[in-house]
DNA sequence: TAGTGGTCTAGACCACACC
DNA sequence: GTGTGGTCTAGACCACTAT
């Protein structure tokens, strides 16, 4: 079962599909944990592809916990636990994994004014007096889970409708099939605090719980800010979970 | 100012030498932000190198947030507050960052009894009854900022002193020169809850002060977990701060 | 000694941006 | 067009691990 190439246009890249092909043979159990993969140039002969290529799709499986290499002995699959993402974490995604089916109400949705936090926050204009707001509550079943309130730097032409958020579950999925915005990457600041007395009640919050805080500013890939978003998580509810990974460089 | 070749030993990576150079090209200010870096086919010219080792250098400082290309157009310096880390977060490096002096008072070290908590995430086999245990409290100056608790997987025969802890700072540093112990990465799970009697006492905590609490595994670069620790900080003194970047694969 | 991953080269062609 | 970054190749040599 040798691989085809596929036509050199844009549409599908070799190292791209080389490593969805090998992440497939992870998942599936067709290569089994601790044990070797297939040589760099065995992998290379067989895809019809040279050690280089064959090297990247490797190495972004190694940067996901997939694979690990060890010099001199060859190339491991690693246990299911170690295939952590640190990509943008999605509620939608998390609530799923864990075997939840998520919800959303929303409690609010439209152009708002400007304040200088999300100004700031977003890197408007002086000319940008208004945002569009959404703040809804996430459940997984009919469980409350956490508060998000999005800013986002729209055109004051381009509304989202709450159908469609509904519709589509992720915002982000919903920005980036309606308005073509792609996110690229995030900072997030993670921060603990008492609730207040919306946050307890939205969430039905008993005495000892806290909420655990985290805002994000999102960058398209044009790098402008697109998104300011602040999350408050019951703290008996939500674990912030990530993965850091120093680098081949830095060893 | 050509680059000279360095010998082809181990001792210097070709494209970790002019990661280097770039980064201190841009720490210092000689190239500007928001500006062109010169063409990958100029810098390999200029560094005796090929576009591949160019290449790989402008990668590692991409993640990192120091530069940013543009297809057709060029590879930009980004202004600095991009230049997140994401790295293993060092308490001693975080602190020195805004200015202050870490400082810390170790309350507890040695060999304890494994309980099933560290057992199971050091990933120890039975035979195994102690580990190292240290608890201290980190201050910046004379403020506490937060508690860590490590259970280190050492050999019974080798013990770390008070004295070598406090000289070095640094308990990765400490770690890696006294034992060859070096850290590859880490899963941290980030929550928040109500402090302990014995946590206020140590942070000095006010009344509406919760702590953020941080558990961490750190895995060598064995793959083996070297490392379990527990950071409660005060959620007034402390943020926890990650930039998440999705990489070029999956845009 | 044979086989593995790690580094590096010199070149090719493509897709995109600007003139 | 010309110049830029993005992808890919075919090969070389090194360093490490087994046997």
């Amino acid at each position: 079962m040798l691989r085809k190439l596929s036509s050199p246009s844009k549409a599908t890249l070799k190292h791209r599909e080389i490593f969805e092909e090998i992440k497939k043979k992870i998942d599936s159990g067709e290569w089994e944990e601790n044990r070797t993969i297939p040589t760099e140039r065995d992998l290379a002969e067989y895809y019809y592809s040279s050690r280089t290529t064959i090297r990247k799709a490797i190495e972004r499986l190694k940067q996901r916990g997939y694979l690990h290499s060890v010099h001199g002995q060859g190339t491991f699959v690693l246990p299911p636990q170690s295939r952590e993402k640190n990509l943008l974490h999605s509620l939608t995604d998390d609530i799923r994994a864990k075997g939840g089916k998520p919800a959303q109400k929303i409690i609010e949705m439209g152009f708002t004014q400007v304040s200088d936090v999300i100004r700031k926050n977003l890197e408007l204009d002086h000319e940008t007096h208004s945002v569009f707001f959404i703040k809804r509550i996430r459940y997984s079943g009919s469980v409350p889970i956490g508060i998000h309130s999005s800013w986002l730097a729209l055109d004051v032409n381009t509304e989202i409708t709450e159908k469609e958020l509904l519709d589509t579950g992720s915002l982000y999925t919903l920005l980036e099939q309606k308005l073509g915005l792609k996110a690229l990457e995030a900072t997030e600041l993670i921060s603990a605090r008492l609730p207040s007395k919306q946050e307890q009640e939205y969430l039905a919050l008993e005495s000892n719980e806290v909420i655990l805080n985290c805002s994000r500013v999102t960058l398209s890939v044009t790098r402008k800010p697109m998104e300011y978003v602040e999350m408050a998580y019951s703290s008996a509810r939500y674990l912030y979970k990530t993965r850091i990974t120093k680098d081949n460089f830095s060893v």
